[in-house]
DNA sequence: TCATTTCTGTTGTAAAAACAACCGAATTGT
DNA sequence: ACAATTCGGTTGTTTTTACAACAGAAATGA
């Protein structure tokens, strides 16, 4: 487990706790270590969960499959992020995805009811661990709903004004830069990358907009 | 405050909390009431917020005006819901919407750090409600990610097939109902009414599924 | 530096969706 | 029971998108 430290350092659960508390909060909270091969299921359809895990090593796909078998790929999940976050409620049905190891991968596995009660003094930081998950999840929350707001709306067109409008909101500015190329902002948004190009482009010309590679400007 | 117990005590925070707890709770938590009239603004854009907030009486519109100033609702929030609850992280942005009231409204705000932080043994129930909250936001958290699933799909058929798909899984059989009409299903899966309705019927046509009503079987 | 790859914009065509309008059946309310 | 409303399906037209193919510019890398 020593060895994962660095990396766990650097997640938004652990942010902000030391190293030393690390290891007293792992073993308070009885974090169990398991690592897989490539091809092998972290999750699967249908398993209820109970824990919140974070990769620490290697990379997940997050998979689904749909009644008549056609497979999509819904996700990735890179070293230092957390996942399963969304289905640990009571309530919260099974999952409804695989996770699957895309090569040699190692997890952790942290029991959620175990984090949300308070402990014994011996780990000071568990309030800010709480405190973390919790911000960590709202951000996310925040995060799709505002990508919801962007695919909700109809036409490409009004997809891109609700994207470049929140992104002018979100840097004070009629002039802002995108963390994404125009492949990335079509899969963000769901459309046609040429198509999106297109309706750009013509907004240009109706003198709606500049660009330039990936920085606009609204007018 | 004491009228709103019973609303109160539906709510998902305050789920198996003693009348005489929550009471003792609010004090412990430092809630504040606010009434506001048809109109009024709860939150603004642009705003910081540091409160989860709790619709008590009334009725309230998330609004959203883009860039130009074209306006969309992206929300209504009924008595007994939560809401704010994604906007509270340190690091989290200003919010982007407005939140007006519909008509005259009673709102509860709490301090979502008081509430993450522990407290003196007065109040007992401080985990479940730590407890409550966060399964809220995991349960909301994963609903979105269902949701974006659907509509990133491209054409009116496959978020049919997704949407369809998934019923099917969580109840657990390849019939089921649904709890949306017609009208319901085409706004949450962000389509045209008449056009899903005809793909639909197409599906139907070709064997992929049968229904009657919001009771659907797929073959 | 030169070859290769990636990125972006452009065009034309076929497919799909939006929209509007209408109808009959079912439901609701009085 | 009857009028009014809601609901679901159908059709035709217009608009928009997806898709495919291509070209020039920019970035990358050997």
């Amino acid at each position: 487990m020593q060895k994962y430290i660095p990396i766990l350092k650097k997640t938004k659960i652990f942010a902000g706790v030391s190293d030393d508390e690390i290891v007293s909060m792992l073993s308070c909270l009885g974090a169990r270590l398991k690592t897989y091969e490539k091809g092998e299921c972290v999750f699967r359809q249908g398993e209820h969960i109970t824990d919140i895990t974070v990769l620490l090593e290697g990379s997940l796909h997050i998979q689904k499959d749909d009644y008549w078998g056609n497979r999509s790929i819904l996700g990735e999940i890179s070293a230092g992020e957390m996942f399963g976050e969304a289905y640990v409620a009571y309530d919260s049905g099974p999952m409804l995805n695989d996770v699957v190891a895309k090569e040699h991968s190692a997890v952790i596995f942290l029991d959620v009811k175990r984090i949300l009660s308070s402990c014994s003094s011996a780990c000071r930081f568990h309030a800010l661990v709480v405190q973390n998950l919790f911000f960590a999840i709202s951000e996310k929350n925040r995060k799709l709903v505002q990508k919801l707001g962007h695919m909700s709306k109809r036409t490409t067109r009004e997809k891109l004004i609700s994207y470049l409008s929140e992104q002018a909101k979100k840097q004070n500015s009629a002039s802002f830069t995108i963390p994404f190329n125009r492949q990335q902002l079509a899969d963000f948004l769901a459309v046609d990358r040429s198509a999106m190009s297109n309706e750009l482009c013509k907004m240009r010309d109706e003198g709606l907009l500049e660009f330039e590679k990936n920085k606009f400007r609204l007018l």
